[in-house]
DNA sequence: CAGTGGTCTAGACCACCGC
DNA sequence: CGGTGGTCTAGACCACTGA
């Protein structure tokens, strides 16, 4: 009975994991790339106990996740509906400029300025935690939206780490997107700060010397394991890092 | 048997609530005060399931919310235990400048220069969301730690919504401290942003002029009632918004 | 009023990992 | 090996709220 509906309510599961991490990621999928837009209602729980086959706490528990992370409104009756602002991004997560000025609908390109290996000893960057003979990829690259400068990018990325990422020539993807792509991480941390842009930045980024910069560094890990360390310069007032959030539960 | 123990496993539950989260907020009060620091064992499940004489589920969902909130960290067969960042303020909450000044053990101080009634058209703030007659409360006040300015605040309260603030002479505690004592709020945006210091700005944060700040702007709702905005300064590029963070679950 | 989510139960099996 | 959390079930009653 149920059979004719099923290619409509989502992707199947992929089987990796327990199943509402399967069940979350099925019905988060058409939210975030766009084809469940904000408002579309999502099945019943009743009904996709009947779509998955499994026990409404299961679904319940999947459904809870969702709307804890902002992705879904859920209210008695009404049932449970994609948010409106399920597709923003929110603040302190790892996002990725290149998507996001071709969400915007506008030209992505970017350049690498510079490329070197160089050691922790380096004036480059602040990367904690890694061993005095670790060995580092510096990168300065440059990101535009329709040919303006969105965001200097002064990467560093541990080799002993990640050795593959000394043989990519990032030509094709930027090193922010190759590694989202290929590194998998399990922890960050961010710092936003703001400073003055001088000297070469002020200079790549088109903007007078002394221009605030609203400025974030972004280091992740693989458990205990530094992966890499970014210092993201973004151009003058224009720039807004934004977040929803609810109170602390206690 | 058990009963002996009854009062070192954390504050009694304050039937306020759903079952979960009262055993959510009677586990995490000790933690964020501080009486169970870093490192300590929290009871194992089925030993809270007799200390709260509940089914485990409802004991795995509290403790799982608490995990995801980053108050602890579970592993099989270690149990539970306190994380070391619990009492870490993440950014995207409310956090207050009093409260950040006294735990650093310096001495807090706050000055009101302005205060005003205003409607919304004032060229103060961006407060979205207020009808064209609502009567707003304007104040600014400068926050200082040991005597050095840390923190311009503008702030706009929506009068209609918290009409005894009009009556508050902000003496004893400054508006932001009164508002999260008085005000509940069910929702809160945040927008980070890099601005230069002009003018009075720069003066009362005793910065030489086009000084780059971090400029951090909140407005909180109840509901859908917008209650108050501010706007918040914070001199220099010393000042840093941290938070750490996991990927994603899709 | 009735559909929907919110919560709770009592029990089960399993996976991990420190002892 | 055994303690601990991770997950899942099948069912139950309740609370809210839109039609």
């Amino acid at each position: 009975m149920t059979a004719t509906t099923l290619a409509m309510d989502g992707p199947e599961l992929d089987g990796d994991g327990p199943l509402w991490l399967q069940i979350r990621r099925a019905l988060a999928q058409p939210i975030v790339d766009g084809s469940w837009p904000p408002g579309t209602k999502i099945p019943a729980e009743t009904e996709l106990t009947e779509r998955y086959g499994t026990s409404r706490m299961t679904i319940n528990k999947a459904l809870h996740s969702l709307a804890h992370d902002g992705l879904v409104e859920r209210r008695r009756k009404r049932g449970t509906i994609v948010a409106d602002r399920a597709q923003q991004h929110p603040v302190f997560e790892i996002w990725d400029v290149a998507e996001e000025v071709r969400r915007a609908g506008a030209i992505y390109a970017f350049n690498v300025y510079e490329r070197d290996i160089v050691g922790v000893d380096s004036e480059h960057g602040r990367f904690t935690g890694v061993g005095a003979e670790t060995r580092l990829l510096w990168l300065l690259v440059e990101h535009f939206s329709n040919g303006q400068p969105v965001q200097l990018e002064e990467r560093l990325i541990n080799l002993d780490a990640i050795p593959k990422a000394a043989k990519e020539s990032f030509r094709k993807a930027a090193p922010s997107e190759w590694l989202l792509k290929h590194v998998p991480w399990t922890q960050a941390e961010h710092a936003i700060l703001a400073r003055e842009a001088r000297g070469r930045t002020a200079k790549l980024l088109q903007l007078r010397p002394g221009s605030a910069c609203l400025v974030v560094e972004r280091q992740t890990w693989d458990g205990a394991t530094p992966l890499t360390f970014a210092r993201l310069w973004h151009p003058g007032e224009h720039h807004r890092l934004v977040g929803r959030f609810e109170p602390r539960k206690y």
